[in-house]
DNA sequence: TTTCGCTTAAAACATCCGTTTGAATTTCAA
DNA sequence: TTGAAATTCAAACGGATGTTTTAAGCGAAA
């Protein structure tokens, strides 16, 4: 296993390389579909063109290969970002919620990886999996951070830390919500298609909600 | 099988009865755990001290079964309720968004039966399974509708229709969110346990968010 | 009491799962 | 070119799944 070895430098093949780069993209489009548990090896091995045992002797096993998806998925999150924790801190508050709220939409209209990997975040809120659970032990998934971030603009100084952890927690959900259930949504009885459009328009009023409420619609 | 001869008098049982009724309350709790595909029919017989082939025999399935669970789940939440859609219109805008946030928070202090329910809605929401969708193609989850009318309450009568479904979806979805996670918002790094005056402190911060906003904390 | 249909029971069925095996093949340095 | 390591492959393993089968147990009517 390559895992098992790291110590002493290894020839790695070229086809080697394809056939790892093919398992985590077809991976990441099945764990995203069916989650972890759901996921197959077998189902993963067939959309690569893989061998199973691929699987094992590359990762060490299914486990494995979720850990490399994560990894990928974290780090591509982090770059496609177009917004930093200091980002947040430069802008006006209402700047920063919006900004904030159209980043985390932005997957509804680019169906590309980044959708999948929100979505296999989607699938760990639900039945978190033992490796996702020892991945985020480390640090707290980007969005929580940078939500805590905008919120710390409107709170007080004083504020109760259970409030900042309330409001954080409602204000990350809220795009996660209409990402992960966008295929729902795209039926009926909602028959939600976005386009650049109506995803602007939907930025238009979660921020406004967001920022005053029900009561000043 | 019952389900396959229900035209003609059937004898039933008082045996038959229990059995019906262990295995529905045991299906219950497996798949609000473990979700539709994830709940096995070992699981559920072993739990409900019957035999395996009396899910085919009772329900003709695990499918069966699932639609069983859900209507009583359905059936449940709809008289628990304390909150109708005509109580919606006998209050105050702001008595109706407070008792609806209560409503659907309840769950994460009273662990029964109901906690269950949106445990399994919640799985739903993130792999929508055969028989759910059949189930709720009919008509739209209570939840949803309660909310479009807590929505109304505050959005003018010419409000577009997107609008409206946006608001409603937004706030529909906040209280579902705490009960989802009750479990991993229970664990670090936000150790956040609900007793009656911590789901009180809850339901203030909601109210007051979804009432008016960031901006007027 | 006998009989018949409803109900339960244990076992086996076919299929899927993740993983392991051991040989065949490819790769690349010597 | 040669030989050892790296990689792939088909097959099988042990276990879990939903379902079916076959037989036995049971209650009430004849």
């Amino acid at each position: 296993m390559n895992d098992a070895t790291p110590l002493e430098q290894r020839a790695v093949s070229r086809s080697a390389e394809i056939t790892r780069a093919a398992l985590i993209k077809a991976a990441t489009a099945v764990f995203a579909e069916h989650g972890y548990e759901g996921g197959s090896v077998r189902l993963i091995t067939q959309r690569a063109l893989a061998n199973q045992a691929a699987v094992n002797y590359h990762f060490g096993g299914k486990e494995g290969l979720y850990r490399e998806v994560l990894l990928v998925a974290t780090k591509t999150l982090e770059q496609n970002s177009f917004l930093s924790p200091e980002e947040v801190d430069a802008r006006s508050p209402e700047e920063a919620l919006r900004l904030y709220l159209h980043q985390f939409l932005l997957p509804l209209v680019k169906r590309d990886r980044v959708c999948s990997y929100l979505r296999i975040f989607a699938w760990e809120s639900v039945r978190p999996s033992e490796p996702f659970n020892a991945f985020v032990a480390t640090s707290p998934l980007r969005i929580f951070r940078l939500a805590e971030r905008v919120v710390r603009r409107f709170l007080p100084d004083d504020a109760p830390a259970e409030t900042v952890t309330f409001t954080t927690l409602w204000l990350a959900q809220q795009p996660m919500f209409f990402v992960r259930e966008a295929e729902r949504l795209a039926r009926p009885p909602f028959s939600l298609k976005f386009d650049d459009a109506s995803l602007e328009r939907l930025v238009d009023t979660l921020t406004s909600l967001s920022l005053r409420g029900l009561a000043n619609i």
